[in-house]
DNA sequence: ATGTGGTTCGGAAACGATACCAGAAGTAAA
DNA sequence: TTTACTTCTGGTATCGTTTCCGAACCACAT
């Protein structure tokens, strides 16, 4: 099976390769009907031009990347495929690449830059801002995306699109001081010192300081794990030690609905009833909150919105239409199951 | 930010470029100490082979491709994930495309084939075996793996890795019977005549039939949705058809653990409790059936073990190594608190 | 006739790497 | 010293494409 190649159409055509090249890229200096002609011949013989070649050639390879950290965001396949949808309109390619660490990530950037000569990069569902000066001395676009994760503050030199972690978080907390609890606990993320569960965490202060309720720290757990912070076990072992320590409480914020799903088992595995007893809150939106008993309260994220912007947010970028923009989405507060009023009974006086 | 080339190097190093290029590329022939001080400029300088240039002259590529149909498949990250590690410990490069339709998938796979200049494809969680044919032809390996979703039957000019769907599916229903079941639903695929849900589903009529045991047509529900049929939502649009039916059942077992979430959650919603009155059961083994309530009764697939494999297969049919292989991977039925014995008084004569 | 300008085209030089080939240098045997 | 062989190296053609440059052609004004 040999390759068919420029040449090959120019020779069935019988003009120059030049020709043939300039009917594939839409150039203005070709004749319309020998254009139609060339089109035609590549139809029939299936011709797609080299890769390789094209990208080699051209200072621009139409190829951009996704570093994805974090894997398990549940929101990955959607987010991806809405991404996919955006660089396949724009006739881009597409690398998609996973990152273990943070470390790892500009490593990956940089060889992935260099080796498909990329023109932009997107990155999903981590807290890179850490590099993104160094990022930016790369003359190669990217966009941040805390999709399904948070956002941060802090100067920005570079483009991202996120809820605003804080005042969701703010938001969940409210809504539970409205059922009438004070005692609510939290199962926050402690692995990044800078990372979205802290700025959840800091709207779950916040809201409490508003109305003056004390911070009571028996009641704040955050999970340490770089791999997977947010995951089910997580939240199970968390919600399994807070349980065991004797502390009241008639509330738990996880701060992701993963971890509110560990939460939930934990708390039924105790013999609690949910919400009678304990009520549940979640964060993110994910689709299993729906389906799970009892249905997860939740903040809901517009992921497919988040997606779509990300990447036309790119390509922005990359065409130079616009300068570093910082998108911050509405996420919805989703009412269900998993949350009412406090149970006076879960509280004792504490020593 | 001018790219650094071959070029560079060899003139950093006062050699050739053919001895940079043997150097990066672990040629014998080659000094010793001139590999290692190119080695050493080239660590120094941070260059990087340009990927289109080294493509476009190999006549191997080192990229494969990973075809997905269907991206929302519960195990998809980790997959991609081992998948990975194991392309890039043979140093090679992986694109990942997803494809919405049947159709598609073969139209897909040719392109990137010529555009890119792969060396193998995996085609993960579809039935594509109507192509396979087809693909044949290309002189391209490639692997289908079922995983998550079943294999299939038939000539084998292929190579896969898979669950036998057909006989893990007859253990679950055998363990049913052996807890008293006799009257069974399924939820089942009908999209597509030759899918793996109809392997299952043939699995559950043969446990049937072993056991003397009438098939009630009414008790088998058939999901049609192309685009995602192992959904929680169509677990839970059939279970309320199943319930509404008056069709009288004390088990339920639906073909992927997503369409048991949906299930469940239906059967809650009708006012009736998992397992005393209703048990269910599920096939996959997602990490959810673990915490979900009730906790989830299914047959669990060896994900890693699979993903790993299919990969190192793919290694060996491009080098060579092996011809078509069809390995079955041994899957676990894991007991949980989904299903117990049934409860009499959901049975009553029928008319 | 000659010059001018605009289309439309083909030739050829890149792009950055690999691989073949020939040759230099070194070693061992005659 | 010559021959033969091994080990190592640099030059160069080549992969398939794009793009620059110049040429051919036509129309039209000079």
């Amino acid at each position: 099976m040999e390759e068919i190649t420029i040449k090959d159409i120019a020779r069935r055509c019988g003009v120059g390769i030049s020709t043939v090249s300039r009917a594939i890229n839409n150039h203005p200096d070709i004749n319309t009907e020998t254009k139609q002609m060339v089109m035609r011949v590549i139809r029939e013989t299936g011709y797609i031009p080299n890769n390789s070649a094209r990208n080699l050639k051209r200072t621009d390879a139409r190829c951009i990347a996704v570093l994805i950290k974090g894997i398990t965001n549940p929101f990955f396949s959607s987010v991806i495929q809405i991404i996919e949808t955006q660089v396949q309109k724009k006739k881009y390619a597409m690398v998609m690449q996973h990152v273990e660490t943070y470390e790892d990530e500009l490593d990956v950037a940089l060889e992935l830059i260099k080796e498909k000569r990329l023109r932009g990069i997107i990155f999903l569902g981590g807290a890179y801002r850490h590099d993104s000066q160094k990022l930016a001395k790369l003359n190669v676009p990217f966009v941040f995306s805390t999709i399904g994760t948070g956002q941060d503050e802090g100067e920005k030199t570079y483009s991202n699109t996120a809820v605003d972690d804080f005042a969701e978080s703010q938001k969940m907390v409210n809504y539970l001081l409205d059922l009438g609890h004070r005692r609510i606990a939290i199962i926050a993320e402690g692995s990044d010192a800078e990372s979205v569960g802290q700025l959840r965490l800091e709207g779950y202060k916040k809201a409490l300081k508003d109305r003056e309720i004390e911070i009571d720290e028996r009641l704040i757990y955050e999970v340490k794990d770089q791999a997977d912070p947010y995951s089910m076990q997580n939240g199970y072992a968390m919600a399994q030690q807070l349980l065991a320590s004797g502390v009241d409480f008639t509330a738990v914020f996880a701060i992701a609905d993963f971890l509110a799903v560990g939460v939930c088992r934990a708390i039924h595995e105790a013999g609690l009833r949910i919400p009678e007893d304990i009520s549940v809150a979640g964060f993110d939106g994910i689709a299993i909150g729906e389906f799970y008993t009892p249905q997860l309260t939740t903040i809901k994220q517009p992921v497919e919105a988040m997606a779509e912007k990300t990447a036309k947010l790119l390509f922005n970028l990359i065409e130079g239409k616009c300068g570093h923009e910082h998108i911050i989405f509405p996420a919805e507060l989703v009412e269900r199951e998993s949350t009412g009023k406090p149970n006076p009974e879960m509280l004792f006086p504490h020593i």
